[in-house]
DNA sequence: TAAAAAATAATGTGATCACATTTTGAATAA
DNA sequence: TTATTCAAAATGTGATCACATTATTTTTTA
């Protein structure tokens, strides 16, 4: 056993991708889902054994996530999950606050009805996960739903932003959510469509806000420092 | 020759970097002044042979600079310099005033009396660029200037995605200035300073869209065409 | 002359290897 | 026991090669 054994979710075989996709795109949904903790280190060769693949594509792959701030590249050149501070967190979801109800503002003139029906669906998804508890299930279907939202303007730049965002707290998700037994309330979500039905950009930019100080926002330091602890800096 | 014969700006000599990393740098770079034009295609063994180095490190390079969509890959996995839009231009003009000013927000509590002096500094240095008719040394500079700002907050987490929509624009820019004989106004940046240095927030705001106007946001849709195109889409 | 087909070249991809550096663990000394 | 030294293992990095796919050029055919 080379290095750290990293249970990674099994996704979807491979299909006509390359190598180099298959594996960013196993890492991208492990670090999305919060599979990997903070801090855990990342080695090359750890994850090539672990994918069975060469170390070549593993290294693209790991440049691409780095490139997304989602894994850090230390001075040792050594790749590790960033360590999470309490004013890193508080970046993190003030700049997702921002640049989410921004983007829906510039997403709702393209919102059709056809779309707004899609997004009921992928809520009423939700809801089954919640009832399965099934967390990972939970964080992709809302991924997938706020992604819908921006996506309708098609010329978007805003969405790997927030993609980058996501992935940034992601792995700081799962510790979260140790501790927190609650998640998500997914009503937020029945909230944001109603906005969309009735093109209410206001109510729309409160329920985002709301659906993000429910899932990630309401933190307060004496939550952060039993996740983090006090010390960190 | 095997492919494009791209004349990349001569960058400092490597020093104790890596390849890749050196290769990453000179790329950015050139996108980042416009040395390398829309819809231009971008090899891997073209770049290695041009800089004298594997395709290894540039292969990773590569990745990197289109996870920051500053390169696109296309199906058939060549990689290009992305065409802009009129649209895609105009999103990205908007984002960049959304986040910066979102950014100069919050950093604005950390700005010291010493950084602004440095910043007075940079300018200074880019009203010569300006005499000396210098645009990519103006461009660096104004990067500079604006990076310094932001980057006062240490945990600012937005400075990527600001990045990002420069590396987007930097292409463009170079067409459009051929067309546009003039460039940054340097004076919204005697704004920024003042605005700085009398805590007003409201006031850096103001200013700092009116310079990124300056710089791309004039640009109404005759001018577009003439660069982009009318057809394009 | 123009279109189609074949051959040639170029390109992305992934695996492997060698090398330098760093980390880890064991052995030794205080 | 604790600190130090040294050997072994692990790791990141970059170059090279083989292969499949895609582009381009040349040749052939209508």
């Amino acid at each position: 056993m080379a290095t750290s054994t990293l249970t990674l979710p099994e996704l979807d075989k491979r299909k006509k991708t390359t190598t180099q996709e298959y594996a960013y795109a196993r890492l991208h949904h492990a670090l999305m889902v919060g599979s990997i903790a903070p801090g855990v280190p990342v080695t090359i060769r750890g994850l090539a054994e672990a994918m069975d693949v060469s170390p070549t594509p593993v290294r693209e792959a790991l440049r691409r996530l780095s490139s997304k701030n989602a894994l850090s590249v230390l001075e040792n050149r050594r790749i590790v999950v960033p360590q999470m501070t309490r004013e890193r967190f508080h970046e993190l979801v003030s700049l997702r606050t921002a640049i989410e109800i921004y983007a829906a503002e510039r997403a709702l003139p393209f919102i059709s009805e056809a779309m707004i029906d899609e997004f009921e669906k992928i809520d009423a998804e939700m809801d089954i996960a919640v009832d399965q508890q099934n967390r990972e299930k939970l964080i992709v279907l809302n991924q997938k739903f706020h992604n819908g939202i921006y996506s309708a303007n098609k010329n978007q730049v805003s969405m790997p932003m927030i993609e980058s965002i996501w992935l940034q707290l992601g792995p700081f998700m799962r510790i979260a959510l140790q501790h927190i037994g609650t998640f998500y309330t997914v009503d937020r979500h029945k909230e944001i469509i109603t906005a969309l039905h009735q093109r209410d950009l206001a109510a729309l930019k409160k329920a985002i806000r709301a659906d993000i100080h429910d899932a990630v926002g309401r933190f307060d330091d004496d939550a952060l420092n039993k996740i983090i602890g006090p010390e960190m800096n």
